[in-house]
DNA sequence: ATGTCGGCGCCCCGCCGACAA
DNA sequence: TTGTCGGCGGGGCGCCGACAT
């Protein structure tokens, strides 16, 4: 596994704290299978709205109505990523990325590659358990009992001509702190302890039943281990810091101070706490917001988390498509999509969701940016500026950063009328010449979801022989049943 | 001891919080001598960039370069305390004060007496012991070490009939938790000590040598305790939820748009990681701001908390007077003076203070507000309305929300004006119909230094009567030795 | 007056297999 | 395969006065 771009410096961020690289293995095992964090130096979208929820769901409070509205800040701000950090709380373990971003006003097609390109190296770490612990586990009368296929998959092979077999074993923690274990293969029936040491990381980490231990192997075969909390009641229930009030407008003030001045600012993800994320890479955004014709009824997958830290589709059906919030953050997508799930013991999972978190079940079509186009035009067609009137308009609906504003006045450039502004300067850059071997490499699907618009307005940008290679690997995942 | 005013509302501020109410003496005791919160309902200053060193303190950060400056927040701005509300972190028991504050553009002389007489219902609480913990006990090897006089004054007396002499204590801390100890007399020599139960509270609240407890009993000899750790390095080094930079961004958005709107914000207040108390009583800021004419050189005191939790005066020298930071906060008076400390083990004491912070040594003449009036005419002169820019100028300096602005334009009203102006509605008023009473038992001094001002302007309010007994009262202390 | 320590009793932590789910 | 429990041995928690400061 790995995560990918992740520029690892050990900031001074908090005097004190890490002095060391926080491993981002262990961290993203610790944040769970669905997080994915951008990669440092691509673009990216940041949603006020969604860093809003998430402090309020850190302060367990709702937004009070004191908060002003910034009616200069948009609902979605591209930026660049320019630093990713990673980070645990040394007194809960709680994992934690430090993103700093810059405001920008464009982007070229080459960033839209790059942040496509960074989204994929993404792969399922398989060196790795999780257990939820059990009472017995924390108990103080006992040990900790450990699933024999992930103790035969990621502890050291264990010497059977001793009786018992038993070893010492010897994990580091996300603070480089050292945690020393008797792993012993004893009981009738024969089963996998970890008891001398157990207890003290118990009571040190201030474990209870139903909390989560895993383990990993690291590339040099050293062991591993971070735990999971369960989402418990109380949590933080404030700072003592700062008021919950000022927090929100810290948020705010912060997004649109750097927003009008296009500078960099810094924000906290959290990924057990917030409800989603809300740092998108810009092809995932753009993808959803390109490919993704919605409607009342559509049916769709999601990805959900299991317990064991595993990953599960659940289906559903769109039952509404309307604003959260629509006095403050009018068209902002943030989770815009009212669901309805069908499993009945989907009751805790999440009644609206945004674009980029669903796949809609129906096959792909390209029916972006309006049905105006046929289907079949969509393919490779050239758009003439005089026919992209739709296009613009529903691109300044959900991207308004490419025009000058969200006014309903027509100011602003088109978004064809920008990418053939942009071209001079991108062809004096031509491709990253570091693109070209990836692309080769590349055997994604996902990415023929943007293909058409990149070919569309890009097509002297790319060989006719690399366009041939990418259309081939892409071809099996996008065939259109329809076509 | 009585925390004058507070509002004790059970708030759901963080829900699954306090659902009782927090007992303002254990939360004064914990908070220490010097912690003097401000009344509801009375007027207060407060100082933006305190209250951004406060979050500096408890990030243990300083603020970046990153803050943009808010041009149209003042450095000081008059409010009145709409509520107070006393908090206790649950996880280390560290006490904070919620402060609803809303920006007002004028004050009468009503509200400075309020504020004045708010002041003076302090009185130092004697049921109360506090005793810094031993490694003995702390350790697991045994129980605490009860100083004598603590255990005879706070402890309910023992059965010296008994061998040992011994008895169960209950106390409830800030939480309303009940800890029970075993309280016994014996050793040789004979001592008190708490034994049994005294080890879950170590555990319980993660004490070690260094850290104090406190005890004190309340109206219904009911024995409480409470916590103070010790200023340790690495307390929380951050939040995990909002950047230093936003959070000092929120402090001040908050309070620009409050001040804007004259709509009310939040603050938190935390004696023990606040360098300074950034929310200051009206008439504790306005005694300092008109009687303490500073200079290069003088001489003052200055109270500083002992250790065991008691109260001793410093004396230092002035050594400058200058804006902590001239770019941002211009002309705030928030720990303008720089200060020398006589005794040479006063490393650790802060080099810089506020005016309201030190009582000059020097008496203390009516020099207020310039000394182009001579001394002597200070007592109680009559100054007629042209002859007072001076005094303008001086307040529009230090108190700009009398005037319009900061600026130097000559706009607005001048403090004289608008005290005229006030009158009317001052005399329809009257004093309040509770504040004669009181002023005839006050007997403290420090009044006296608003009372030139008062009397200057607001003769026709005051009986000669009353005037007397209060100038009979304050003589003492206000001799001039020049005059 | 009170901080620390040696002595030592006993509680409970924690290792074991039995047993069941 | 693994969660829980009775059994039980020993380490350390915690009560005591001695002694020093």
């Amino acid at each position: 596994m790995k995560v990918p771009g992740v520029t690892l410096i050990a900031t001074n961020h908090g005097e004190g704290a890490e002095k060391f690289m926080i491993n981002p293995e262990l961290w993203q095992a610790c944040a769970g299978p669905l997080v994915n964090l951008p990669a440092a130096g691509t673009h990216v979208v940041y949603f006020p709205q969604g860093h809003s929820e998430q402090v309020s769901a850190s302060m367990k409070k709702g937004m009070d109505a004191q908060i002003p509205s910034y009616p200069n800040l948009q609902s979605k701000l591209l930026c660049i990523l320019h630093n990713v950090t990673l980070h645990a709380d040394p007194e809960t373990d709680e994992v934690y990325a430090q993103l700093t971003l810059q405001p920008v006003t464009a982007f070229d097609k080459e960033a839209l590659l790059r942040s496509d390109l960074s989204m994929k190296s993404y792969k399922p770490q398989t060196e790795f358990f999780c257990k939820t612990l059990t009472a017995s586990d924390t108990s103080t009368h006992g040990g900790f009992s450990v699933p024999r296929r992930a103790a035969e998959k990621i502890f050291p092979p264990l010497d059977f001509s001793m009786q018992p077999p038993a070893q010492e074993l010897v994990a580091r923690d996300l603070h480089d702190s050292v945690w020393t274990f008797r792993h012993i293969f004893r009981g009738q029936p024969k089963r996998h302890l970890l008891t001398t040491g157990w207890s003290l990381f118990v009571s040190g980490k201030r474990l209870s039943a139903g909390d989560s231990v895993l383990f990993i192997r690291d590339e040099k075969q050293q062991l591993l281990l971070g735990i999971r909390r369960a989402t418990r009641q109380p949590t933080n229930l404030s700072s003592s810091v700062l008021s919950s009030d000022s927090m929100h407008i810290g948020v705010l003030a912060a997004a649109a101070h750097a927003a009008a001045n296009n500078s960099p600012f810094t924000v906290f993800y959290n990924p057990r706490a917030s409800p989603s994320e809300f740092v998108i890479p810009l092809a995932k955004y753009y993808k959803a917001a390109c490919s993704n014709q919605l409607s009342l009824g559509m049916r769709f997958r999601m990805m959900f988390e299991t317990e064991e830290s595993g990953t599960r589709r659940y289906m559903g059906t769109i039952t509404g498509i309307n604003d959260l919030d629509g006095v403050r953050w009018k068209n902002s997508q943030w989770r815009n999509i009212q669901v309805g799930w069908d499993e009945s013991t989907a009751g805790e999972r999440r009644n609206r969701v945004s674009i980029w978190e669903i796949e809609p079940v129906t096959a792909p079509f390209f029916i972006c940016p309006t049905p105006f186009y046929g289907l079949n035009r969509q393919r490779y067609p050239g758009i003439p500026d005089g026919e992209s009137a739709d296009l613009d308009n529903f691109f300044k609906r959900t991207m308004p950063w490419v025009g000058e504003d969200m006014s309903m006045k027509d100011t602003g450039l088109s978004l064809v009328q920008w990418m053939n502004m942009q071209q001079s300067s991108i062809q004096s850059n031509h491709l990253n010449p570091l693109a070209a071997p990836v692309l080769q490499n590349y055997g994604g699907p996902d990415m023929s979801r943007i293909l058409p618009h990149d070919s569309l307005q890009f097509n002297s940008l790319r060989s006719t022989a690399q366009l041939d290679q990418l259309k081939n690997q892409l071809v099996p995942s996008t065939v259109n049943p329809l076509a």
